[in-house]
DNA sequence: CTACCACTTACAGCTATTGTAAGGTTTATG
DNA sequence: CATAAACCTTACAATAGCTGTAAGTGGTAG
């Protein structure tokens, strides 16, 4: 379930925000005192961040500045209606979306939606079984404290490996995932390639084997589930 | 700071490993019910869990292997004194570590710690600013829904402009980080390379912008700080 | 205007990756 | 235990991408 953080001071606007977000199927909390408030919503590693930067004190465009800094979410900005938007990009906040309050609830919820899946989408990179992981964009393959950057043709046998777990693998699946096609031309590539990302698993000590089912195809193995 | 999930039936047990790991500045909780244990867990987005596995009905052999399968954090298996932790690796539960109980505050911590170390390695190598990201290993270079996959030197120059963020690094700064001697042979070689390193990130349209202080050096500028 | 700094493009050497070839090892089976 | 099929390994050459050099253009401060 993906989590948003509200940081609003009024407690009943905030307390309809949760609301409205939790029916629509998602985590929300909001902090009620804003002591520490950048920890208190760094800490929940959320998803999203809806964000009222009319909070007491102007602290709410301090707060989105610094939290922009490190933050690994998106921001969604509340603001009045009569505060221009321009003063906001004047003010180099620079959110990744803006919302004029009130506004109606599904609105709310599609640009929040909108930031989410934006944001997903570098994830997505990302595959996992177990304490193995695999960056399928630069075939970065990490297990517990070691790491692997794969070429590109052994890092495509490993994505399919992974994405199959723990299912075996058949020699012709590979090819069609990794070459395109599954008449082989010749047999023999894939084992050498096979041969070339084992011995580079062994080097680097990383307890992942690749085992081989005689007749079947390959089964990923990972040391530590 | 680090957020530390303790999954233990027995409450007393429970508030003290709690209550331990929160004096050691841990952000430390657990669920107080056993209903959806799994995504109580996951949904913490936890650095670590720390794991009773003899919770009733046996389930804790269950909940460790699926969390395992796809959990990004360590886990610490807390086993009583006569349950051998030869049959915890039969049952294939391959934790990252053990430890049985009753057992010294001061090793649980240790314990924790290490586990909580090497696992943040495979994140160390991240480096950020705003909602830029990049991987040092790989030099993959992530702003909000694009990514750019950087060769290796200007991944260097990216990494250094990075770091230094928001101030200017100066031209033998450069040189010394990325060819390792303050005494540019060719001046030209830098240039060349920030050329690249440019056209890369406009090809890509992220809004990263590498700015040029005459005679001072460059600064990297993030849209949307 | 001019000297200096900054930028761009083209080219050639180098390195890592890839597929081919050839030969070795393991395993099932009669 | 002999044989064939399946699987594994190493070496080599072609290729593609990265890197630095060269050479020339554009912009700015004094």
């Amino acid at each position: 379930m993906q989590r948003i953080v509200i940081v609003e001071d009024d407690i009943y606007l905030r307390e309809e925000l949760i609301h409205t977000f939790q029916k629509a199927g998602y985590d929300a909390a909001g902090p009620a005192s804003f002591e520490n408030v950048e920890e208190k919503v760094t800490a929940l590693c959320p998803d999203l961040a809806v964000l009222d930067v009319n909070l007491p004190g102007k602290s709410g465009y301090e707060l989105c500045k610094s939290l922009k800094i490190k933050a690994s979410f998106p921001i969604l900005i509340l603001t009045a209606r009569d505060t221009l938007s321009d003063e906001l990009t004047a003010l180099g906040l620079g959110a990744d979306d803006f919302l004029t309050k009130p506004c109606h609830p599904r609105r709310l919820i599609a640009r929040a939606e909108r930031l989410l899946q934006t944001y997903d989408k570098g994830l997505r990179a990302m595959l996992r079984v177990g304490r193995l992981s695999l960056d399928t964009d630069t075939y970065k393959l990490v297990c517990a404290d070691r790491f692997l950057i794969l070429a590109e043709t052994e890092g495509k046998i490993m994505k399919l490996l992974i994405e199959r777990y723990p299912d075996t693998v058949s020699k012709s699946d590979l090819f069609s995932a990794v070459w395109g096609t599954e008449e082989f031309v010749d047999e023999n590539i894939l084992q050498v390639n096979m041969s070339r990302l084992r011995k580079n698993l062994s080097e680097t000590g990383m307890e992942v084997v690749i085992r081989n089912i005689r007749g079947k195809g390959y089964v990923l193995e990972v040391g530590g589930i």
